[in-house]
DNA sequence: CGCGTTTGACCCGCGC
DNA sequence: GCGCGGGTCAAACGCG
C-alpha cells in the first residue's frame, strides 16, 4: 500500500470517498495491460488487438492509439486556428484506482454519467500554469477493472513526479502517433 | 488558509 | 426548432 501511496497523490479523495472499490487497499500493484488499437469510436472503442504488450510491473496498458477529432473539426475553418487537430491519446488500464500517476498533477473539474454506457466519466485538467491537457478517465461497465484513460494535449512542461515505469510507458506512447 | 473536489447549471453541437 | 448527450464552469464545500 505504500507503493500505492506514492503513486497515486492525485487519487486521495478517490481512495477514500469510492467505496465501490473496495480493493485499492489490499492490491500490491496495479494491473497495466498495454495493447494498442486504433479507430475508436464511440459505441465500441475496444476492439482489443494484443499486440504491443508491455509488462512493466505485472500488469498492462491498453493503447488504443491517437484520436483526431472526426474531419468536421478539420473541415470547420472557422474557429479553428492553432490546432486544427486535436490529439487524443486513449488507452485502457487494468487498475482499481481511476487515477493513475503519470508523474502529472491533474485537477478534476467535472464528472459526467455517461448515457450508454457505463460509470460516471471524469474530466481532470493539468494544473500547471499554461498547460492545458485534458483527460478522461472512465470505468468500463462491462470489466469494472478496466479504466479508460483519453489524453488530449500535450504537456507544456516536464514531468514534476518522475514516476517508475510509468513515466517509461508514457515515453514509449508518444512517439505513436499516426497522425 | 490554500488547494482540490463536488455538483448542479450552463453551453454547444448534433440528430430528429 | 427542440431535445438530448457530452463537455465545461464555478460556487460551495472539504481536507490537510
Amino acid at each position: 500500500m505504500d507503493d500505492m501511496h506514492s503513486m497515486l497523490y492525485l487519487g486521495s479523495s478517490a481512495r477514500e470517498r469510492s467505496s465501490t472499490i473496495p480493493s485499492s487497499q489490499g492490491s500490491p500493484s496495479n494491473n497495466f495491460f498495454i495493447n494498442s488499437s486504433y479507430g475508436v469510436s464511440e459505441g465500441e472503442m475496444f476492439h482489443g488487438s494484443a499486440s504491443t504488450e508491455i509488462r512493466e510491473n505485472g500488469g498492462g496498458i491498453n493503447f488504443m492509439g491517437t484520436v483526431n477529432r472526426n474531419d468536421d473539426e478539420v473541415n470547420v475553418d472557422a474557429k479553428q486556428k492553432n490546432k486544427n487537430t486535436k490529439q487524443k491519446y486513449a488507452f485502457q488500464t487494468r487498475s482499481q484506482v481511476d487515477i493513475l500517476d503519470d508523474g502529472y498533477r491533474w485537477r478534476k473539474y467535472g464528472q459526467k454519467t455517461v448515457k450508454n454506457n457505463s460509470y460516471p466519466r471524469n474530466y481532470y485538467k493539468c494544473t500547471h500554469q499554461g498547460c492545458n491537457v485534458k483527460k478522461q478517465v472512465q470505468r468500463l461497465e462491462k470489466d469494472e477493472t478496466i479504466v479508460v484513460t483519453t489524453y488530449e494535449g500535450m504537456h507544456t512542461h516536464s514531468i514534476e513526479k518522475p514516476s517508475d515505469n510509468f513515466q517509461h510507458i508514457l515515453s514509449e506512447m508518444k512517439i505513436f502517433p499516426p497522425c
